[in-house]
RNA sequence: GGAGAGAUGGCUGAGCGGUCGAAAGCGGCGGUCUUGAAAACCGUUAAGGGGGCAACUCCUUCCAGGGUUCGAAUCCCUGUCUCUCCGCCA
């Protein structure tokens, strides 16, 4: 959520930043409820402040046996006037609320203009393109060929966009998973976290996937609970409703869970593998900073996943989001595309964002500085990495035609073999 | 699933329908003392919002939402969560 100053002092600018992110606000729309709000606020307040003053002097009175009915009287009808008032105040205070929590966070002055993701910039690359894939082979023809890769099993028990993984694809999985919390954990400083992966709506709300996207989301209606898109939303809801102390910051938090997603707007998109499933796998990172340490934290969480993927030596580049590709809560954001011999390109592998106070704001996230003063945290949450993607970027570029050749890195986590 | 108890500030914890934004302790901050620190002592310290250039001032908040009342942390109802006991169970 934006700070609602920005919309009472500079409104117009703020729109601007607004339109950037592909958001329209309507001006006088909501000049017009922000005025209605002030009046009657306004109101409201100057009614329980005369009731609160005649309210205490009925105490005295009684207490003084004296007789108090002509302030009962005016109490009556101030009572009246501010059940009226009330009333309205909080339906236009709800409507600012709604308005608000669905604009997106505004961006960072020097990201990238641009509409999506062609006009994103590459500022890195790293990696020669020379895979042992010699003929291209997609992460399904390998796996299939090794009969370790049962699309039809997990389409016959759930559906499409799910994947069931056997044998030594299996433990290659879960190895990267393993691998990548233990570097995050024993080079990178982050405390491992273990969490739920259903959470309530307040939760999503919180991190931003609610209410303006609720179509992405497996929703639990009877239980009010929801799948979550990403170990993002229990990460960074544990600070919730806290105020930390400045010397707690900043607070490095990583976790591997599942990640379900409805992907309801890519139907046709990635449907052949496992690109893009309703069930995938990620070591999620995240952090919770002073204000000042946003962008060096951004810069820093970028290298940590750079890490991964240098770990499991994989060509990849780093690409920073224009204006237009930047997520909702985002205000700046670097992508890690990973080198996919099959299709010739570079494909998303984890994203990093700086979320600016935007999710902190939601989430009543707070910290008290040497001074005293109390303030907004700053939240920034990456992919270090997504473990799927990772799977098949390992097969792509790592199978010689028989055999898949694993990293030293990861070696440890699949039972010591150099080739599997 | 059944029975009972509870939810109060950064934390622990007291609180009679009005004098309660709320005792006390801890913690934090400032000071005295000290070469420095600790201890001791003194002072100070909730959050959110409205109005005002400002000094300042007003409103809201004691789990959440309703209700009773002129007035609710306190009384009533509903919900959520926590704890104890019983049942079931990976």
């Amino acid at each position: 959520m934006l700070d609602i100053q920005l919309f009472r002092h500079n409104i117009e600018e703020t729109a601007a930043l607004l339109l950037k992110k592909g958001y329209q606000l309507d001006i006088d729309k909501f000049n017009q409820i922000e005025q209605t709000r002030k009046s009657l606020q306004n109101e409201q307040q100057a009614l329980q402040a005369s009731r609160n003053k005649l309210s205490k002097e009925v105490g005295d009175l009684k207490r003084n046996k004296q007789d108090a009915n002509s302030h009962l009287e005016e109490l009556n009808i101030i009572s009246e006037n501010l059940k009226n008032v009330t009333d309205q105040f909080n339906s236009i205070y709800e409507e600012q609320k709604q308005l608000l929590s669905e604009m997106p966070n505004i961006a960072s002055k020097d990201v990238p203009n641009g509409k999506d993701e062609h006009d994103n910039i590459e500022v890195k690359k790293h990696g020669e393109i020379n895979p042992l894939n010699k003929e291209s082979l997609d992460h399904v023809k390998i796996g299939e060929s090794l009969g370790l890769y049962l699309s039809e099993e997990a389409t016959k028990i759930a559906q499409s966009r799910f994947i069931v993984l056997k044998d030594k694809l299996a433990r290659i999985h879960r190895g990267l998973a393993q691998m990548m919390l233990d570097i995050h954990v024993n080079e990178h400083g982050y405390t491992e976290y273990y969490v739920p992966q259903l959470v309530n709506l307040k939760a999503m709300y919180g991190t931003g996937q609610l209410p303006k996207f609720s179509d992405d989301q497996f929703i639990l209606n009877d239980d009010n609970l929801a799948l979550i898109p990403t170990a993002e939303v229990p990460l960074t809801n544990l600070v919730s409703d806290k105020i930390l102390k400045a010397d707690e910051l900043p607070l490095k938090m990583v976790s591997h869970s599942a990640c379900f997603r409805r992907e309801a707007g890519s139907y046709g998109r990635d449907t052949r593998g496992m690109i893009r499933q309703h069930q995938f796998d990620k070591v999620e990172m995240v952090q919770i900073v002073d204000p000042l340490n946003g962008l060096d934290a951004l810069n820093e969480m970028v290298s940590h996943a750079e890490n991964i993927l240098k770990a499991l030596d994989l060509p990849y580049r780093v690409v920073e989001l224009c204006t237009g590709d930047l997520g909702f809560s985002a205000f700046k954001t670097y992508d890690l595309e990973v080198w996919l011999p099959s299709q010739k390109t570079y494909r998303e592998i984890s994203s990093c964002s700086l979320c600016t106070d935007f999710q902190a704001r939601r989430i009543k996230a707070r910290y008290k500085n040497k001074a005293g003063d109390t303030n907004l945290v700053y939240t920034l949450n990456g992919s270090g990495v997504a473990v799927g993607r990772a799977m098949i970027a390992l097969l792509e570029n790592h199978y010689d035609g028989k055999h898949i050749h694993i990293p030293s890195a990861l070696r440890p986590y699949v039972g010591g073999k150099d080739v599997i």
